[in-house]
RNA sequence: UGGCCCAUGGUGUAAUUGGCAACACACCGGUUUUUGGUACCGACAUUCAAGGUUCGAGUCCUUGUGGGCCAACCA
């Protein structure tokens, strides 16, 4: 067994170049932050499998951490589906924390701030503090209030604290430098006055902490060595470190912040602003809605955690923007349901077919493959009869050579089954087909051995017994833009790309008697289809099978060229 | 009149850190096949541009060009 050398990427060679420099490998310590307030995504998933996985690979301790410090937005809801959906991809945390368990910390470091000199309070209104901040090539102007006492700052802090204050009334800023080249630098906000009851400190608080001085100092708090974000808080790690400076005391771990490019992916978007607008005006059925590109969407597509953390592997880390093909995330699922999902049949459009020279009445019960790729995963039996179905698609009166599928005069396999002949057809009123009629070779039954089973016959079809196939509502899933980068469009909102055609449901499809047992969650190749599974809505009254993926389709291809 | 980041095939990432541009996906062509699936084989780039340093540059330097981020009491 040769361990193929996986290259690090650029995250893996920092540290390792930390570890060089002396730091000890025992103090590795890594965080996963998520803010409660939506739910987590396929780009979650790369940075949840990137801090997991270098805990893991380190056997280092991974925390997760709710970054909860806006009470108008986080919601427990989002909590309890963010834990499930990091368990459900199997990683697991080493603490389960909340920026809102240091809240009185943050606030005594606040106090020693003012006491440094080094924040004030503002009463100036948000409108005029945003005046006075300049623009990226402007320098700003320096508060009326910059330069207020001390003990007042201290007396003033101590109101906000107390509810003295209305909402948005007074602010706690830090005395930085109004002309930095940095708009992060000019001045931030600390804290702001916020009427509103928080789901785990309830209304202990009237003044909450923003992101910046609160990221920082939860992980110095809680001694994370690489705090990994996203690149668009490239700029906020000159605060991150100056607000360290200020409380760190030069014995401990200092955490340094890190940045990399978020993962994005063809033919959707990855803002939990827009994903939650796509929810709240009823584009789709919810979070978990199977188009969406959330975690818990992709569990009821079908997706398995290894398929997604494939994915996330194969498709690396690196600071430049980009737009994966969801054809990669396609490949990942096909590649782990290939291997591991049953094959069974179903006929999604059926045409009834009919074998003359089978016996009214009789039925054969068939030895099926359950797949081919796994020798363990055994056989089981199928019902066969006089009539089944098989698909519209699959017959034509007359067709080129290319066409392998059955047409009149010529023969076709059925999986598992016999070779038929298609003889006529019945046609209704309109000339669409109503029976196809067939004869059979009685004698070429699948895996029976004789010489007749064994012709070579170009065509196989899947098929179901109508007498005992099982009816089911199947949901065809296509992408939910029809623009691969329906965000990246300046002058058009991505709404305008939203395809109409994203689900199709087909409610007369029929399936082999084997599914009636099948659990919601199950997956299962159709043959020749797809990858489906049952649906959260299923019931034993009425299977719902969402397709995950369809198979590729070469015939498809060949079609389109003529 | 700014600051910072990024630039390798259609896409996403590599390149032992200055030494034959590699892997995967997609696409195209073919072989095998009782799934037009899977598997297998093959095709597909002079690394944004121009200069410079060097025996040697995707990698270092300079200047451009293109893209992204930064002006929420959001994270």
């Amino acid at each position: 067994m040769s361990e193929e050398k996986k290259s690090l990427n650029f995250l893996e060679q920092i540290i390792e170049e930390d570890l060089a420099n002396g730091l000890s490998r025992d103090k590795l310590r890594f965080r996963f932050p998520p803010e409660p307030n939506g739910y987590l995504h396929i780009g979650h998933a790369a940075s949840i499998c990137l801090n997991f996985g270098l805990g893991l690979k380190y056997n280092a301790p991974v925390n997760l951490r709710f970054d909860d410090t806006n009470p108008a937005k986080e919601e427990q809801e989002y909590v309890d589906a963010i834990k499930k959906d990091i368990q459900w991809l199997g990683f697991k945390w080493a603490n389960e924390l909340y920026s809102s368990d240091y809240f009185q910390q943050l606030y005594d470091w606040a106090i020693q701030l003012i006491k440094k000199g080094l924040a004030y309070v503002d009463d100036q209104s948000s409108s005029e503090i945003a005046a006075q901040k300049g623009t990226p090539t402007e320098a700003g102007t320096n508060s009326p209030n910059r330069d207020r006492s001390i003990e007042e700052n201290l007396e003033l802090f101590e109101k906000m604290k107390n509810g003295e204050f209305p909402e948005g009334s007074h602010v706690l800023r830090a005395k930085i430098d109004m002309a930095s080249p940095n708009m992060h630098m000019r001045d931030p906000i600390l804290y702001r006055i916020l009427n509103k009851e928080h789901h785990r400190t309830g209304n202990t608080w009237n003044i909450y902490p923003m992101y910046d001085w609160t990221h920082g100092e939860s992980d110095y708090i809680e001694q994370i060595s690489h705090s990994i974000c996203t690149l668009e808080f490239k700029s906020h790690r000159e605060l991150y470190d100056w607000y360290l400076d200020q409380v760190y005391s030069g014995k401990d771990l200092r955490p340094k912040q890190r940045e990399f490019a978020r993962r994005n992916l063809s033919y959707t978007v990855m803002s939990k602003r827009k994903l939650l607008q796509l929810v709240e005006e009823g584009y789709v059925n919810g979070w978990d809605d199977p188009r969406m590109p959330t975690i818990s969407g992709l569990r009821r597509r079908g997706y398995t955690p290894k398929s997604i953390i494939k994915f996330s592997e194969v498709a690396g880390i690196s600071k430049r923007d980009n737009v994966t093909d969801v054809a990669l995330l396609e490949f990942c699922i096909k590649d782990d349901l290939n291997k591991t999902a049953p094959r069974v049949m179903a006929v999604l459009n059926p045409v009834k077919l009919v074998i003359t020279n089978f016996p009214e009445g009789k039925e054969e019960w068939l030895e099926a493959e359950n797949n081919p790729e796994d020798e363990n995963a055994g056989s089981r039996k199928v019902p066969f009869s006089r009539e089944i179905y098989i698909e519209k698609e699959d017959f034509r009166e007359e067709a080129n050579k290319k066409f392998f599928r059955l047409k009149l005069g010529k023969e076709v396999r059925l999986k598992n089954a016999y070779i038929i002949k298609a003889e006529s057809v019945i046609k209704d009123e309109n000339g669409e087909i109503t029976e196809i009629h067939c004869t059979y070779d009685p004698l070429s039954r699948s895996g029976s051995g004789t010489e007749e089973s064994k012709r070579k016959i170009k065509g196989t079809l899947h098929w179901v017994s109508i007498a005992h196939a099982v009816k089911a509502e199947v949901r065809l899933y296509d992408r939910l833009f029809s623009d691969e980068a329906p965000d990246n469009h300046k002058d058009k909102d991505f709404k305008e790309f939203i395809n109409p055609n994203s689900l199709e449901i087909i409610d007369n499809a029929y399936v082999e008697p084997s599914l009636k047992e099948a659990n919601i969650g199950d997956k299962f190749q159709f043959q020749r289809l797809g990858y489906f599974c049952v649906d959260t809505d299923s019931s034993t009254e009425n299977l719902v099978f969402n397709r995950t993926v369809p198979l590729r389709d070469s015939w498809a291809k060949i079609e389109k060229k003529n």
